[in-house]
RNA sequence: GGAGGCGUCGCCUAGUCAGGUCUAUGGCGCCCGCCUGCUAAGCGGGUUGAGGGCUUCAACCCUCUCGCGGGUUCAAAUCCCGCCGCCUCCGCCA
């Protein structure tokens, strides 16, 4: 949620980043109407209630007649004060939950407009040409399929569409990668860490996904959890109701996780392959640091997502989102889009978002600095979406002898292999 | 899944049976000050968190906070109900 003070001192500030959503800026004024109406009911009520506990102590100390003099007047007044609080309460709940409707304050500059009014910052490497090599270059699916390493047809068989096994190499190449992967976020001085998939509701809600993004969640209905769509989730929950050490800021921990996404809404898109899966392995970079080291930690986080793509020799562009793009939580956000030859166009690998303290409030993460405690600044980043990384490597690696080159990185992850082959089935 | 025990302001702890100056005790740790060749000890004070009032700051004041949520009562750390977590034992299982 965002600072509920900024309503009063700068309302305006609010509604401009609303609109820049492209979200109606009227929620600001029903906010101020009720953060009225709650200050009122609070002060009624506890003006209230302090007359109850002083004449509460009155009645201890007190003996017969007069005691019974006390009490006659204090159980009006207990009443009283009862109906004062269910007013505040109510009046309370109401302003909460208009205040967790708000999105996240945008940062300066981020570029206006919606999906596709991204601003791509920097083109990095050259795709291959294909027609100069003389052969056709394949797409992911078919390669995966001779090299015995994807399986969406068994996927589909036994959990459904959008589901897929991932064999033989396939699977040794996702170990590969996420080894990789948490190598060099440990060199990087992160933590690793295997998280639950199965959160609470607390966790969800803290971290935004069940504003706009609900219809995209899994729910298990009988036992209230939710599968999560990113270690995002569990990562920023991790230090929920806490108070952090900081000194020990900022928190960098990467997390390797199955995400689980519905994707509602997105039938008929990217349906082949693995693109666009219900399921898939990701490790996800997240930071918990002092606001004011929150844009700098976002470059860091988009640089080691550059280090790894480009360690993989991966062509790609880096792009800054549009507001209207950026989901609740986010003030900023970047994306890495590598190069994809099937398609002949760039495709989002990674994503990192700053969320300033958005989602510490939220969660109530808190950290001791001078003058008080106050919330930390939360981020994220994908470091290697699996299937998404192997659809790229395949496809920019694809040779016309049917093998698929391994970028020198990942060899070591590979038993020192430089070729995968086809396989027989 | 069954039985029992436990959950108090950083850590430990008193208080819960017998509801009321509990405005939560004491110790440790930590912070400030005094004292002091230095250090230690000693002495004095402070030390849960949140929201609000006053507001330049500080001091001060109010409400909420004894795992969480309800209930009983004039009044709840204390009584009742539900839930969560931890520990011990039993059963089942990768």
């Amino acid at each position: 949620m965002i600072d509920p003070k900024l309503l009063r001192t700068d309302p305006d500030r609010v509604r401009d980043s609303l609109r820049a959503r492209g979200e109606d800026a009227s929620l600001v004024d029903e906010l101020l109407a009720a953060d009225e109406q709650r200050r009122a009911a609070i002060a009624g009520y506890e003006a209230r209630r302090a007359e109850q506990k002083g004449l509460g102590k009155e009645v201890a100390r007190a003996q017969g007649e007069e005691k019974a003099a006390l009490l006659s007047r204090t159980r009006e007044l207990a009443a009283e004060v009862k109906s004062l609080q269910a007013q505040s309460d109510q009046a309370g709940a109401r302003f909460d939950e208009l205040l967790a409707r708000v999105p996240n304050l945008l940062l300066p500059d981020v570029p206006p407009g919606g999906e596709d009014d991204y601003v791509v910052l920097e083109t990095v490497g050259t795709p291959r040409d294909f027609t100069a090599e003389g052969f056709e270059p394949q797409d992911h699916l078919e390669i995966g399929q001779r090299l015995a390493a994807i399986d969406t047809e068994r996927g589909a068989k036994v959990s459904g569409s959008r589901f897929y096994f991932l064999t033989g190499q396939g699977a040794e190449l996702e170990m590969a990668l996420v080894n990789l992967a948490m190598a060099k976020a440990l060199s990087w001085g992160f933590t690793p860490v295997l998280p639950p998939a199965l959160v609470k509701p607390s966790a969800m809600e803290g971290t935004g996904f069940l504003g706009q993004a609900a219809q995209d969640v899994y729910r298990l209905e009988a036992d209230d959890l939710y599968l999560v769509g990113t270690a995002e989730v569990p990562l920023a929950a991790y230090h929920s109701e806490e108070i952090l050490d900081v000194d020990r800021l900022p928190l960098r921990y990467a997390g390797y996780s199955p995400s689980f996404r519905r994707e509602a809404g997105s039938y008929g898109k990217d349906t082949r392959g693995i693109f666009r899966v219900h399921w898939f392995d990701k490790v996800e970079m997240f930071v918990f640091c002092a606001p004011e080291d929150a844009e700098a930690q976002h470059r860091a986080l988009l640089g080691f997502e550059r280090e790894f793509i480009e360690a993989l020799e991966l062509p790609y562009q880096v792009l800054e989102l549009a507001a209207g793009d950026l989901g609740m939580s986010a003030a900023r956000k970047y994306d890495c889009y590598a190069w994809f030859p099937s398609q002949q166009r760039y495709r989002e690998v990674t994503s990192t978002s700053n969320c300033t303290d958005f989602q510490a409030r939220r969660l109530n993460i808190r950290a001791r600095f001078e003058g008080g405690t106050a919330p930390v600044a939360t981020l994220n980043g994908t470091l290697c979406a699996v299937p998404r990384t192997i659809i790229a490597l395949l496809e920019n690696h694809q040779q016309a002898d049917g093998t698929v080159r391994v970028p020198e990185a990942l060899r070591p992850y590979l038993g020192g292999r430089e070729l995968l082959t086809p396989v027989a089935r």
